[in-house]
DNA sequence: ATTAGGG
DNA sequence: CCCTAAT
């Protein structure tokens, strides 16, 4: 098979011993593989407390989904280990004098040879199912292709050890079948981001340690293991976590996890997104067009990511995709992207110095609220949305003066007339400013009436003048379908004249 | 291309 | 602000 030899040779070139009369056999290939594995992973380190934190990693996944399977599995795992623990000198694997930078020189290896090797066991007789149900054990949905692979690969080492256990827990390599089910195990248990910080791997390691415990004693002991319930707490408790965690095993597993998880090949599969072509494509015009109209980086950033968590789910969801995979082509997008925004922020920051100078004294009141929503810190998502402008009270007022003009709902014509200078001011714009302007008005003035006090402050005051003049204008130009008044006063009275009377002007 | 509305 | 459905 392609992938043994590939994968022979992949070990070959490390120097580990292969033995080719082993060859055709994946388990025994896979023997080699844990051997190795242990090896390293032991190495420097007290077997039992490795063992037994290195399973108890385990358990913060399926904390509320523990099934019989699962136990079973634990179980056979605890007996591997037990005798391998005081076997372990003794171990055949020890003639595998693996060099102590395996972790490293795995490294090199293609994750499509490792993968190959689990592929006939994934074919032959592991059911992927044997612990997810779906939402997964890693927190991590299958939908995320980043994710789906690893959680594959580690299903099937799963299922290798569960279903091929039987056979081996006699045969010398028992123990390394645990250990090297572990390193499996953790890309699944990790978000690539965690991943790259060794400190955070080593904390899950300590919470995964501890909140196991727990678990293990119950869960093993009602199972009438109570043998095993013993070995590990006793023997696995003494095992201080942190300092395994931090010194021996958060290096090397973290490399391997690095490397199961960077494999470049195929890692996304799926069509870009909507929003990422969207992206990509405005870019480029941006870019070639020298838009004026574009976001400031900070702020914008903030903006978006804000909105993203409140957009529909969907979106959401493609959000996210592009979030997380920390790849290249992220990337491409966002750094061409960063620079863009800063040219244009410059840009807009002289015009918009301007408009912040000339406001008037009450521009004051409204300001600081206008500051408060300013985003602060900046995401690395490429955010298309437009930075959120702060509108002054000068752009209000002219706002108000178009519509006592225009009358509700000629936006772009206000637009025209009183907006023409301001770009970045769209006919929408206007209407949803014009909408937020009634709401404020109706909010401020309804918790003016009745507790004035409140969380009035949530409000942004609204100047008096501002005010006032919004809601005469809202009484006489109800806005469209909600003309709900919210003036206090004439509700829903004035309609029909007003309205003939604003559109004949047009 | 504009608007109205929902998110 | 963004997005979409209606005009």
């Amino acid at each position: 098979m392609n992938q043994n030899s590939a994968y022979r040779s992949g070990f070959a070139s490390l120097g580990v011993w292969f033995d080719e009369s082993e060859t055709r056999d994946d388990h025994a290939s896979i023997s080699g593989v844990l051997c190795f594995d242990e090896k390293r992973v032991l190495k420097g380190m007290e077997r039992k407390g490795v063992l037994y934190n290195i399973d108890s990693s385990i358990a913060p996944k399926r904390e509320h989904e523990i099934n019989q399977e699962v136990l079973d599995l634990k179980r056979s795992h605890f007996e591997a280990g037990k005798i391998q623990a005081q076997n372990d000198l003794s171990t055949p694997c020890e003639d595998y004098l693996l060099d102590i930078e395996f972790a490293e020189s795995i490294t090199n290896l293609d994750y499509g040879s490792s993968r190959g090797l689990l592929d006939p066991i994934l074919e032959s007789h592991i059911p992927l199912s044997s612990c997810d149900d779906g939402t997964d054990t890693c927190g991590m949905p299958y939908s995320s292709g980043l994710v789906v692979q690893e959680a594959q690969s580690h299903n099937a080492m799963f299922g290798l050890t569960n279903s091929e256990l039987h056979d081996l827990s006699h045969d010398k390599c028992e123990s390394q079948l645990l250990v090297e089910y572990n390193p499996v195990k953790f890309p699944t248990a990790f978000n690539p981001e965690d991943i790259s910080n060794v400190d955070d791997v080593a904390g899950f390691f300590a919470e995964a340690a501890s909140s196991e415990k727990m678990i293990e004693h119950s869960a093993l002991t009602s199972n009438g293991v109570s043998f095993m319930s013993n070995t590990t707490k006793n023997e696995g408790k003494d095992m201080n976590c942190e300092r395994f965690d931090k010194s021996a095993i958060s290096r090397p597993v973290a490399s391997q996890v690095m490397n199961i998880d960077a494999p470049p090949t195929q890692k996304r599969l799926r069509k870009p997104t909507r929003r990422y072509i969207d992206e990509s494509s405005d870019l480029n015009a941006t870019r070639s067009r020298k838009r004026t109209e574009v976001s400031t980086s900070a702020s914008e950033s903030k903006n978006k990511l804000l909105r993203v968590k409140c957009q529909k789910k969907s979106r959401l969801e493609s959000m996210e995709m592009e979030l997380f995979p920390k790849e290249s082509s992220c990337k491409a997008i966002q750094v061409p992207f960063a620079s863009l925004v800063n040219e244009e922020c410059d840009k807009r920051h002289a015009s918009n110095a301007i408009q912040v100078t000339k406001p008037h004294k009450e521009a004051t009141v409204v300001k600081p609220k206008d500051v408060a929503i300013a985003p602060k810190n900046l995401d690395q998502d490429g955010a298309r949305r437009k930075h959120h402008r702060l509108w002054t009270v000068s752009e209000v007022r002219k706002l108000i003066d178009g519509v006592a003009q225009y009358g509700v709902g000629r936006w772009s014509h206000i637009k025209k007339l009183y907006f023409s200078s301001s770009v970045h001011r769209t006919p929408v714009d206007l209407k949803d400013k014009w909408r937020n302007l009634l709401k404020a008005s109706y909010l401020q003035k309804q918790s003016k009436t009745t507790e004035k006090g409140k969380h009035n402050l949530s409000w942004r005051p609204l100047p008096n003048s501002v005010l006032h003049r919004v809601s005469e204008l809202a009484n006489m130009h109800p806005y469209p379908r909600n003309r709900r008044c919210k003036s206090s006063r004439s509700p829903c009275a004035s309609s029909s004249p007003e309205h003939t009377n604003r559109t004949n002007i047009q």
